[in-house]
RNA sequence: GGUGGAGUGGCCGAGAGGCGAGGCAACGGACUGCAAAUCCGUGUACACGGGUUCAAAUCCCGUCUCCACCUCCA
């Protein structure tokens, strides 16, 4: 079987069919950068992630675009408020961004462009909607330019709606629209905004809507026609409807599948910038490890809600332990492994190919681990070895290999100091070996009550002792 | 009003007509000087009421509750 996904527009999972055989490009909505990341945009970013990586072990090349809005409403607002320029405020909250997807390990996209960087290309795309005869320029004077919906049959398609059913804004203030449902494409520049959030166009002074900067740049950076648009699901209407419109109007065939996650929701209700309960990436990257963060995102399915508890994350920091644990042994006495993507479990695969099946795969790296335990107990090194390569291609898709680089920095400790703590433990563990060869447990005891007081956990194995964090 | 989700054992979280995913926790056992770790074992779960079927958590009808989108939101 070959990966299938999830097509939000047609409701079915399908088989991926690339358009370039052996290569899928995909772009997903990165973030509007008017304040702080909390878990539910970064779990969008933990789940693309994911799919690349999966889609790069099955042999694909992958082509990555996530783009950066540094430019709207929200930006100019805040900044404002907070007496900052616009810029300087998106430019703060672009490298919280950074540091938060580094934190979960979470691989760069293959590029990264920010909107104000595609202004020509977004009038292009506007100057072709005219063209066509799908956007009009506000008749107030405004300088405002607004898709026409009701001149674009096919509008709804994608959220499975009819533009007669929409509810009917009530729009106090239609400005320059021809219909309430009509949005701006090019949003005339405010003489109560700085001039610096404005740029010449056809119609005036002004600055792009937030639904045509996506378009414009995902067709310059993927082309006409892509494989995969991404993005969490309350993105599917208004902002991938109008994204879609906008581009299949001005010619653009765009994407083929439309993929959206669920979010992460805090006391059942989703987590929102706009409501207070958002937990910060950087502050729970504090409380937990990183890497059991990414855990907790990555194992329930993408398009399940998750639900944020310290509960949920301390679960998910103990099952990750298992896991390290067992590698750890294994590495011991095997050696460590590198990543061998041939060395996946057949149910892995299965599971990961029938529309990224997180919570199957997950559950087959648990066995394995299983497995890998009792081949050490027993002492069957051939299976062992197995289990330990096989669990190590499986973390490595996950983005979970503890010794990864891309967790260096983080939380983990200094790399250097990890040979000399290792000594002295070991020192201390000598110590008590001979204690307990003379049997004097209680001098051993006190030995290994130290060392857990400072929060190493000390293991006796058939092999002698081992400490872990 | 329109559109779409969800309700599963102590908790989390899969599945989607038959044979109880998995994790965390708990309890019992093995191992250990004792622990820890590990392994083995232990649960008559599927919101409620009807129905279809040899068989329903899964299909159908009805009811209740919750969430989301339709305005900025990953």
């Amino acid at each position: 079987m070959s990966f299938q996904l999830y097509d939000s527009m047609t409701r079915a999972v399908r088989p991926l069919v690339p358009i370039v055989d052996g290569h899928v490009s995909i772009y997903h909505c990165g973030l509007t950068v008017q304040s702080a990341p909390h878990l539910g945009h970064i779990r969008k970013e933990v789940v693309f992630d994911v799919l690349r990586r999966w889609l790069t072990a099955s042999g694909y090349t992958v082509s990555v675009v996530a783009n950066v809005t540094d430019i709207d409403d929200k930006i100019l607002a805040k900044s404002a408020q907070a007496g900052v320029e616009w810029f300087a405020h998106a430019y703060r909250f672009e490298r919280e961004l950074h540091d938060a997807y580094a934190a979960l390990g979470c691989q760069p996209p293959t590029y990264e462009p920010r909107a104000t960087g595609h202004i020509p290309e977004m009038l292009e795309l506007i100057a072709e909607l005219i063209e066509a005869g799908h956007a009009y320029v506000a008749e107030d004077g405004s300088g405002d330019v607004y898709f026409d919906v009701l001149s674009w049959p096919t509008y709804g398609e994608l959220s499975g709606q009819r533009v007669d059913d929409m509810a009917p804004a009530e729009d106090a203030d239609p400005r320059g629209k021809r219909d309430p449902r009509d949005f701006a494409l090019w949003k005339g520049h405010k003489p109560t905004e700085p001039i610096t959030a404005s740029w010449p166009s056809p119609w005036g002074r002004g600055r792009p809507g937030w639904h045509l900067e996506c378009s414009a740049m995902a067709i310059k950076y993927l082309g006409d026609e892509f494989d995969i648009h991404g993005g969490g699901l309350d993105l599917r209407f208004p902002h991938h409807e109008n994204e879609l419109a906008q581009a299949r109007a001005a010619g653009h065939p765009f994407a083929r599948t439309w993929m959206h996650n669920a979010w992460v929701t805090a006391a059942g209700e989703k987590m929102s910038k706009s409501l207070t309960n958002g937990a910060l990436v950087s502050d729970v990257v504090r409380h937990y490890p990183p890497r059991a963060v990414r855990f907790y995102l990555a194992q329930p399915h993408y398009r399940s809600a998750i639900e944020y508890s310290a509960t949920s994350l301390d679960e998910a920091t103990a099952a990750l332990d298992r896991v390290d644990g067992f590698v750890r042994r294994a590495s011991e006495r095997y050696g460590t492994a590198t990543p061998d993507l041939r060395e996946f479990p057949a149910a892995f695969t299965a599971a990961m190919d029938d529309d990224l099946g997180t919570p199957a795969a997950f559950a087959v790296l648990y066995d394995t681990v299983r497995e890998g335990n009792q081949a050490l107990a027993s002492g069957d090194e051939t299976q062992g070895r197995q289990a330990l390569a096989s669990v190590t291609a499986m973390l490595e898709v996950l983005g979970l290999r503890a010794d990864d680089p891309i967790w260096a920095g983080f939380g983990d400790g200094d790399a250097k100091l990890e040979p000399i703590v290792d000594g002295l433990v070991k020192a201390l563990l000598d110590a008590r070996a001979e204690a307990r060869a003379r049997k004097d447990y209680a001098a051993a005891d006190a030995i290994r009550d130290r060392l857990t007081s400072l929060g190493l956990t000390i293991t006796d194995t058939p092999a002698g002792p081992s400490w872990s964090l």
